[in-house]
DNA sequence: TTGAAAGCGTTACCAG
DNA sequence: CTGGTAACGCTTTCAA
């Protein structure tokens, strides 16, 4: 029935790993004509006009009836509404959105950066607030340039855009703040005024982390840091994090010992064991990374060391993610989803002009989960 | 410096699992004013007319110019282009969408469902085809109505959209199909004449899983299956997978066991359960789920039995959450990045008009891992 | 309560 | 190669 052709080329491509298969079916395509050309989304469709014209009114008063506005009599409400359904009339937003001077669209500005497993929630839930709002929701991929934002802000195609991975003093938070184009950000930078954001708290989240551990009996407690570069470019998370875990150290009287490393499993990998081989008397590790700390787990079992017997692990990460490892994942809590619904939910708050400037920091939550335990040498007379 | 106030109350959200915390923070606004509110997207902004005046052309030459067509003089073109990038110009995208009858958008049709680790890929895999075209993409949320698809494909948004959950027989397919409105499927229906689709290949995947089990020495195979009203639905994955399980388990003389159960953690701990009870003798257990699966390595655990030592466990899951299993989860691959990047190309290839009818069904890739091993009995002998 | 008409910022056709 | 000008489909004054 089919005349199946298998192309097995490496067909590769730029940024996408595999394509090893292309498989073309010339389907005898029966039926309705060869395949659908009839009306790409701009054929002789029907208009306000056509309604206008089939009820026997005006162009404004369909175009009231569409918006809802109150100067309508309710009898022609009625029949033209009648109208519009039987026809199954159906505004062209384009043109709406032209017209309006708005477009009813936010966007998510997303960092274009590898995979993780918590990233999906953020969009999700930026995505659901605009649907909950009926607006339409655009995905940016790819770090933008300066002209690149300034085209997205000139095109019009959103009337406000949510920022992410802010850094301390960010360029795109001052050329959006001096022109004007409403934004919000998930993160912070130095300086907030007039700007809403939701954020992580790093710093009290590490805190909270550190002396949780030493509380437990833990005297010898490692950050898996960020690398040094996003550091030193003033990268929100990593500085707040780093700097609140050296300050933790300093109070309680415990060394601070960083270990810088990339967000891939490699180089967790890695770190980890230059962290062992330089203390080997390391009880517990608090990483700044999400699902690849499954890394850190590979590599103590490599050592035969066990979490949490011999090494606690706790780390920045959701839930869907930390009840994945075995044993689950302790963990500063990131409730991904929801930061994205807040952010979108506060942009399109401003945008309706209720809202104002909102700065939420939420209490970082500490779920303890089995990879922690009072480090070995305390365990006999255990404090948990 | 900042009065803080700090809302504890539980504003709940519908959907949205938790707003516990909300702290307004009233910043002393200093420097740029209160706020953004100048430009909110279409202010007095420079437009190609004003472009056209500054280089005395008219907007027909700059607008040409703006869209690479050839018909136009080196020097004029140069000029043209000095006073754009000096006005710091960009065309207002809603404007040339209305005018060009094209949106160069596309959007993806996602899944209203539950959060599921694998679905990110999808969604960023079909975001960056669109950005590798210069398009921009749209995601949509919420499962629609008849009526909510008219009305995406009258409003012009996208020139095409991306459909996921197939079923055998998809109205949505069925609707866009004699609408003539340009759609790509992750998924397939029963027949795909003239559309074209990226799908898993759960039929062949299935049978090589079980094949592969069987070949390992396991006589007691379980399908973790989709629910039973998902499969009465005809919802694609739910049909072919059930039904080639069934098919091989004849073919291999094995009997089939089969315990739907929706793709909850929850649910997958009670089939596990039950399956256990009823067949004591149970020693693999395939997969239909993803990443709940974990809920499975649980149940197991729970009762003392291991994975794979006493019960192999196989899975349909991408890589990166597969991993995060431990022992990590032998699977059938689901390249989900792929899949959406895939789709993305797909369409926009049929939106440019180049790229015929193409229908892509991967030959299923087994990933080994060391959640499967041969039965416990034959063990001393062990095959593999 | 309704209608006429002027845009919204581009593109595209058709003359020159 | 360039410039007018009519769309694109709707919203929004402004009068009636």
């Amino acid at each position: 029935m089919y005349a199946t052709r298998l192309k097995r080329g490496v067909t590769s491509t730029r940024s996408l790993d595999i394509i090893r298969w292309v498989a073309i079916i010339f389907g005898s395509v029966t039926g309705s004509g060869t395949g659908h050309k009839s009306m790409s989304a701009s054929n002789s469709a029907i208009t306000i006009a056509d309604i206008a014209r089939a009820a026997g009114v005006s162009v404004s008063t369909v175009s009231r009836i569409l918006n809802n506005k109150p100067d309508v009599a309710e009898g022609t409400r009625q029949r033209v509404q009648a109208i519009i359904a039987e026809l199954g009339f159906t505004p062209h937003a384009q043109a709406q959105r032209l017209a309006a001077g708005r477009s009813r669209a936010i966007g998510l500005l997303f960092p274009d950066a590898q995979l993780s497993l918590m990233r999906e929630e953020f969009i999700l839930g930026a995505a659901k607030a605009a649907s909950d709002a009926s607006y339409t929701f655009y995905l940016i991929t790819s770090d933008l340039t300066r002209h690149q934002l300034m085209a997205l802000c000139r095109s019009a195609l959103t009337d406000g855009i949510i920022l992410m991975e802010i850094h301390l003093r960010d360029w795109r938070v001052s050329y959006l703040k001096r022109l004007g184009f409403p934004f919000v950000m998930i993160g912070r930078c130095a300086n907030n005024n007039g700007i809403s954001f939701i954020d992580m708290d790093f710093e009290h989240g590490i805190a909270q982390a550190v002396d949780h551990l030493a509380n437990l009996g833990h005297r010898k407690i490692a950050l898996l840091a960020s690398p040094d570069d996003v550091y030193e470019r003033g990268y929100g998370p990593a500085v707040r994090s780093r700097d609140s875990y050296a300050r933790t150290c300093t109070r309680l009287g415990l060394p601070a010992i960083i270990a810088p490393a990339n967000d891939t499993q490699a180089e967790l990998a890695e770190a980890t064991n230059m962290l062992l081989d330089r203390h080997p008397d390391l009880t517990a590790i608090v990483s700044m990374h999400g699902d690849t700390t499954i890394a850190v787990y590979r590599a103590l079992e490599a050592r035969n060391l066990r979490v949490p017997a011999d090494v606690s692990v706790i780390a920045f990460i959701t839930r869907r993610a930390a009840e994945l490892f075995t044993p689950p994942l302790a963990a500063i809590d990131f409730p991904a989803y929801d930061f994205g619904y807040q952010a979108g939910r506060m942009l399109i708050a401003r945008l309706q002009g209720s809202g104002s400037v909102e700065h939420i920091l939420p209490p970082p939550q500490l779920i303890l989960r089995r990879s922690i335990a009072p480090p070995r040498t305390l365990r006999p007379n255990g404090l948990a």
